[in-house]
DNA sequence: AATATTCATCGTATTTTTGCGATGAATTTA
DNA sequence: TAAATTCATCGCAAAAATACGATGAATATT
């Protein structure tokens, strides 16, 4: 109990799922908006943008990394993050081709 | 601690990561690909799709509900359930105005 | 060399999520 | 009226998510 049946679904059905939920917080929205802003990789001045501490920072960008949204370098001592565009397009076509309005729609609800 | 801070993030922000947080489940984008599928509003047939006890495809279906993917009216003994095209439309548009590239992009990572 | 900065990770506490069986209300069917 | 069907909700258990401070490694600065 508690664990997730992915094993379970299919394979678009849990990439879809994982994409939407690391973008299912408040604070990896702000941060991958934060990334589209900047064309020049932001690195540790994220956490400066958001009202949270370092280390739930840290937690949030290695999450967002994880799913593939975005992708980091360390640089010297700094650490910098962009978005890979690639996998939000990817995130929107899934979203697009899994949804499509079957042809006669006359729903009641 | 544990709780998300939703208080300190923007109306659209916390919009966007609710509809992505409600997506962000294999088995209910099952649920939503199948409403999709059937022009007829779906009701305990989608329990017979998924390989959940039915009182957690309910739970599921709760949650969808509440986040505005989906609306559902009773009938008789049966609860039909169908997509909310709107708020698909919503999620598609929220995450194509939130994260646009900047004009420059030379990022590096 | 000593100090400061940056940031990932660890440990911990709390809350939320996931899942299931059991129950019960509402409606059908027999 | 009695039995069956449908399904939401409750209660519970286990796991995951959220958040923070502390720590330490790596690099910069003085």
């Amino acid at each position: 109990m508690g664990t997730r049946k992915t094993a379970v679904f299919s394979e678009t059905e849990n990439e879809l799922a994982d994409l939407a939920k690391a973008l299912g917080h408040p604070a990896r929205v702000a941060i991958l908006k934060e990334l589209a802003n900047r064309n020049v990789c932001v690195c540790g001045e994220i956490v400066d943008t958001l009202p949270l501490a370092q280390s739930t920072v840290s937690q949030h960008l290695k999450e967002l990394k994880a799913a593939g949204l975005i992708s980091g370098t360390v640089e010297g001592v700094k650490s910098c993050y962009c978005i890979n565009w690639t996998a939000m397009e990817r995130l929107k076509n899934l979203l697009e081709d899994c949804f499509k309005p079957c042809s006669d729609q006359n729903c009641a609800c």
